[in-house]
DNA sequence: TTGAAAGCGGTACCAT
DNA sequence: ATGGTACCGCTTTCAA
């Protein structure tokens, strides 16, 4: 065998491109372009000829780079998150929505480009059309520099300039806030109304004495009740949706929201969440019925349920959101939302934009599904 | 308010670029580019001033497919997936490797590019220094596409095409399978010595008639037992790996290796290994132990176990390996690898190059997790 | 069928 | 502190 193929250098130790492969075939760039580009531009001799010459010379195609370049084209979508990427992954939820974009963006050969957006202070929201004055560091940067067509917004707080920025690079994007910018294309659920489903349900069961368990209101890592106040400043559409929700449920029978004691778990995790109960699950007025915005967090509280001796769907009912795999097993009583056509439909958005003028706003459906977590309350 | 900014484009319906900055405020594009880049090359009035026509005319910064191109540098690192990204998010085990990576890209700026490789046939291995054929569709295409500064290996298998693509490009990559192409850098376990450990524990309690659980052996979604031979001729190292040490362990007490079921789930799936587990559970001749080359298949085992009444660690032992969360909560005994750690180093190897000539090969530590699930063989 | 020339939008080096 | 100039590697008219 002769000399291996040494990385892709040319003999000279020069990368080889193109012109590289033209010159030793005697053509020219247009022709081997062709050759890789548009096959039937060319008879097949000459291309068999070019790729031969083509491994010879350890030239791999056209640079990736290069050619997204010349096509105005990056093949590559950014799934813009506000966590560490470390926690996207931590909620089967996300996963469930990021599998949904990934389906589409695979079937259509475009690849899929993860961008952190740790939560850090960035300046006042006004001013939206503006694009943000450049120089900052992070996270502008990383939109900034993102090779991508276009962008997917998960769980980025109304208001973030990143969404400024995107529009200033004249590139697509949708979200899943029902509360963002109505000029952003959409795709979501009633947030507000399926928070209601399981709220509804709760009163139905006779409670009245009910707490909230939620991820973050003021700050991620903050953990403990939030006062009414702070739940109406959180820049988290979803958040706001869903606790408007069970606040319609709970009022409407006339249950004092101030009484309803909500508490953050500090960041949207199982273990955080069990901590975060004894909040409401030690004190002396227990409530006897417990809402979690999301099932993971739910799982904790039912852990820490466990951890007390209480007997969930008897002593105390808790309900989730989402239906993420888990709570099937758990018998968590839920709202189930689609999360991966949620992501199917997100990318297709932004892989197929519409046609038409009006910005899309594609609501889906969700359910309530009751297990084995929710019982009457007690006495 | 004066009309509000369209997307990016000049008052002509262009794209705004360095250029069309630099002419309105009436300097070049280096110095407008400099305004971005290298904040102390110019002054801090000019600076603003560019800034502020920058705005005027939405302009965002410089693309950043262009300044990938002259830069040489893609700001992003391709994770490579034999797996639809779809099951690629579905095993914690995946998810904390994942992490790993993430954090280290995150901390460096460096954009996570996925790519999936559905499986799908590929020519015969051999010939693996010559560059693929050009030319083919797919998965070729994602690996030559894809902008990005060096691609990490996350379960591809032994001489998959894709390995000679990288190389080609001349990129920098690392793997996880031990058993792969020893010239490209790898960062994982002991494979063999890690299941062996499982695998002594139960032999130690005296378990002698066991059974094994993978995810495939044959081809994807084959579910069922496996022959000696298949199993030797699967390309997945890891596999081959696990195996090995569980017949070490098992043969050195005297049990034959062919009495040993071997179950292919079919997928690596909680559900799956679940009715899978039927091969050995539902038959006369029940296994006193089942080993499980990962956790979710473990799990699965388990929900398998109590549907059939059976006490898990008394009646039949079950252990599993990854120690992903959710094998504590399960009481699972496993082996536990530090998926976290492995990926940050996956992501370190490929953002800093270490200088030496040398091909890191990287091996973790490992451990045995002696919880619930197994117990003294019966009888 | 093949080739020449003109960019795509920037950055870096070297002068000024 | 600024600007001129070359070039990153490819694709795309358009003409031969």
């Amino acid at each position: 065998m002769g000399g291996r193929a040494v990385g892709a250098k040319d003999s000279r130790g020069r990368r080889a491109t193109l012109q590289t492969v033209a010159d030793e075939v005697g053509v020219s760039r247009t022709t081997v372009s062709n050759a890789y580009g548009r096959p039937d531009q060319l008879n097949k001799d000459l291309r068999e000829r070019i790729f031969d010459a083509a491994r010879r010379l350890g030239y791999s195609g056209p640079d990736a780079t290069a050619r997204s370049l010349r096509r105005g084209r990056a093949g590559a979508i950014g799934l813009l998150f506000t966590e560490t990427l470390s926690y996207a992954f931590a909620d089967p939820y996300s996963v469930g929505f990021l599998r949904g974009v990934a389906e589409v963006a695979e079937a259509s050969g475009t690849g899929l480009l993860l961008i952190p957006m740790p939560p850090r202070a960035y300046g006042p929201a006004g001013d939206k059309d503006a694009p943000v004055p450049p120089g900052n560091d992070d996270p502008e940067t990383a939109v900034r520099n993102a090779v991508v067509d276009g962008f997917c917004l998960y769980c980025v707080p109304v208001g973030h300039p990143a969404k400024a920025l995107i529009r200033a690079r004249g590139l697509p994007m949708v979200t899943t806030d029902e509360r963002d910018d109505p000029s952003i294309p959409y795709v979501g659920i009633d947030e507000r109304a399926s928070a209601r489903l399981a709220a509804e349900h709760i009163v139905r069961l006779g409670h009245r004495r009910v707490a909230v368990m939620v991820d973050q209101v003021v700050a991620p890592g903050t953990s403990g009740p939030a006062t009414v106040e702070e739940q109406l400043a959180s820049d988290c559409g979803d958040l706001q949706g869903r606790l408007g929700g069970y606040r319609d449920a709970l009022e409407e029978v006339g249950v004092d929201w101030r009484s309803v004691r909500v508490v953050a778990a500090g960041r949207n995790s199982r273990s955080a969440a069990a901590s975060a109960a004894a909040h409401f699950l030690d004190v002396a007025d227990r409530p006897t019925a417990v809402l979690a915005i999301g099932d993971v967090l739910a799982l904790g509280v039912l852990d820490a349920c466990e951890q007390r001796g209480l007997v969930v769907g008897r002593d105390i009912s808790v309900a989730g959101f989402d239906d993420v795999p888990e709570a099937e097993r758990a018998r968590l009583t839920t709202v189930r939302q689609p999360m991966g056509e949620k992501g199917r439909i997100a990318g297709r958005l932004l892989l197929e934009p519409p046609e038409e003028q009006k910005v899309p706003r594609i609501k889906l459906p969700t359910e309530l599904v009751v297990r084995a977590t929710t019982g009457p309350a007690p006495h």
